[in-house]
DNA sequence: AAAGACCCCTGTCTGC
DNA sequence: TGCAGACAGGGGTCTT
């Protein structure tokens, strides 16, 4: 689920339940995620007060005043909910645990964080918050797409001389770090490009036209997730599900929805996952 | 070096 | 109702 709205999404909405607020219990119920979890890990997150919350690309990353950063990443089926929120912004109760409650943090707040992985590709990892950006996971990636060193400039050398599908270019984490599935196929429709498109040949003033496109439909997308935010009193505390309507994404089938097109959503398979494109109007 | 196949794991949905 | 198979929003690793 979580690409880089959802994940920014998920980050807000811990943020009052968790930074400024102490680790009092620690529960780690099962030794891996997708990896091992660090040595000691509940010893190293007990009674250590969460300094500030931030994001890199899909990552969450949670800063304690011990001198080392909790890596969280949320994989494709990781949830992370809020309860028991003594703030007055969340007012659930702790729920019953469910299935694949994989680990779950008790604040000095009150706030009770719960991870939640089903499929357990996500992962967690403790690293040293000085050298945080050296680290395995963090060093590979490209710039934030919403930061100032995403800029035409970087995507028109990073597409050039590429021989591979704009799809699979915009995936690359190294390139762009933080696009998913969705809005790449997403991005790739507003932009009118066709994902079988080779990077490599796409004319620089079209691929500058990409990167506003993309910083819109991220920012889009955070609006929206942020808005769902505010409805925490009904929902159930759960962070990063909204409801969001795609223009392409799952829509196989049905009609293109750029005015004066009157083509159809079709759906093909690259790098072994679906892409959604109108072959009429994307080009 | 770049590109593609394969793998990790569970849940859900569809078709028979 | 059961069951098989396809598919899912990520990404590391291995092979060509």
């Amino acid at each position: 689920m979580p690409e880089l709205p959802e994940v920014e999404t998920v980050r807000r909405g811990l943020s009052p339940a968790m930074e400024g607020a102490v680790i009092e219990k620690a529960a780690i119920n099962r030794p891996d995620l997708r990896w091992p979890f660090p040595e000691r890990m509940a010893e190293r997150l007990t009674g250590r007060r969460v300094t500030a919350l931030r994001r890199r690309s899909k990552y969450i990353l949670a800063d304690l005043d011990s001198g080392e950063t909790l890596l969280v990443h949320l994989g494709m089926s990781g949830r992370m909910t809020v309860s028991g929120d003594p703030l007055g912004q969340f007012v659930h109760d702790h729920p019953q645990a469910q299935k694949h409650d994989h680990v779950v943090f008790d604040m000095d707040n009150g706030a009770r964080i719960t991870f939640n992985d089903p499929r357990r590709f996500g992962a967690m990892d403790l690293l040293e918050t000085a050298t945080a950006d050296q680290h395995k996971l963090l060093a590979v990636l490209g710039p934030e797409p919403l930061g100032n060193s995403f800029h035409e400039e970087h995507l028109i050398a990073a597409f050039k001389g590429r021989n591979t599908p704009v799809k699979s270019a915009l995936l690359d984490q190294g390139i762009i770090a933080g696009l998913g599935n969705i809005y790449v196929c997403e991005a790739l429709f507003r932009a009118g490009i066709s994902p079988k498109r080779k990077a490599g040949q796409i004319a620089a003033q079209r691929v500058s036209a990409l990167v506003p496109i993309i910083k819109d439909v991220l920012t889009d997308a955070i609006k929206a997730g942020g808005s769902s935010l505010k409805d925490f009193r009904q929902a159930d505390g759960e962070l990063g599900y909204f409801q969001h309507s795609f223009d392409v994404y799952g829509r196989e089938g049905e009609p293109c929805r750029r005015a004066g097109c009157d083509g159809t959503i079709g759906r093909i398979t690259q790098s072994g996952r679906s892409s959604f494109y109108c072959g009429k109007c994307q080009r």
